[in-house]
DNA sequence: GGGATTCTAAGACAACTTGCCTGAGGTGTC
DNA sequence: GACACCTCAGGCAAGTTGTCTTAGAATCCC
């Protein structure tokens, strides 16, 4: 696995959630969280998780305190966002389009949906890169 | 794997491509359209991986001739949207328009397809459910 | 009709992934 | 110094994935 693909699987995204709701967690702390009592084992599983999560640089480890602080690096966002680069490259030539369009055609949208896209699209036009998430 | 779960790997999309081009060949000729050299060995490979796929649904076989005949059973369209649903349910708590939004914001998009977005979402209004796809 | 070719069917296989666990030791605290 | 909690290193079973072997049957061609 090469670093910064942000190739997460369940366990490991189910430990996101958590870091993205309370960033600079213990182990023990996200272990807790996840898995009602705290035995040594589940506590050693969160360990190798954070561990595989840190390889794949989604999560940083602060070892300065005695029982290391974990804190995501990457955000939900940024997850989607590779989630759907990989499946525009399996299926579409690496292209986000065809993305998009099949989900405008399938996904039902309320008005505010709609009224937020056409906005949304016409902004996209004044700013035809990347956009800073603010 | 559940049936019509559409869960393709990569050897396995390598064969649908082919087949999306060429509806109802043999393993033979799919072979030979994946590999250059007709081996045995690459036979048997393109056989297994077939009958994973029709385990799947995603192709069916026409066992009437002595060499049967396969053809695609799921398009590229329903791909994607197998694809992104599974994004979605596991990153956006099942909703797509999430995916949407982050694709409206991320994708460059040229003169032309911003105006096929607006038509499109605009059509969308007066077609709530799920379209055919004609 | 007999040999070569091509096919089906069944299964073995290694490499890898994934989620989980054990054990051996360090560190702090009362 | 006993106890709780921590780190680190590694093992493990089950499943996935792509590949290959083998055995035997149908077909083709001269």
């Amino acid at each position: 696995m090469d670093p910064a693909s942000y190739n997460v699987t369940d366990a490991e995204l189910a430990i996101l959630e958590v870091l993205w709701q309370n960033p600079g967690r213990t182990i023990g702390e996200i272990s807790a969280a996840i898995y009602p009592a705290r035995t040594t084992a589940r506590y050693a599983t969160v360990q190798k998780l954070l561990e595989r999560l840190e390889a794949k640089g989604c999560v940083e480890r602060d070892r300065s305190a005695f029982a290391h602080l974990f804190r995501a690096r990457v955000d939900r966002e940024q997850l989607i966002g590779r989630r759907l680069q990989e499946v525009a490259e399996k299926l579409c030539d690496g292209s986000l389009t065809p993305l998009l369009l099949h989900l405008v055609e399938s996904t039902p949208l309320s008005a505010a949906d709609r009224a937020r896209l056409h906005q949304l699209i016409d902004s996209a036009e004044r700013r035809p890169n990347r956009p800073k998430p603010s």
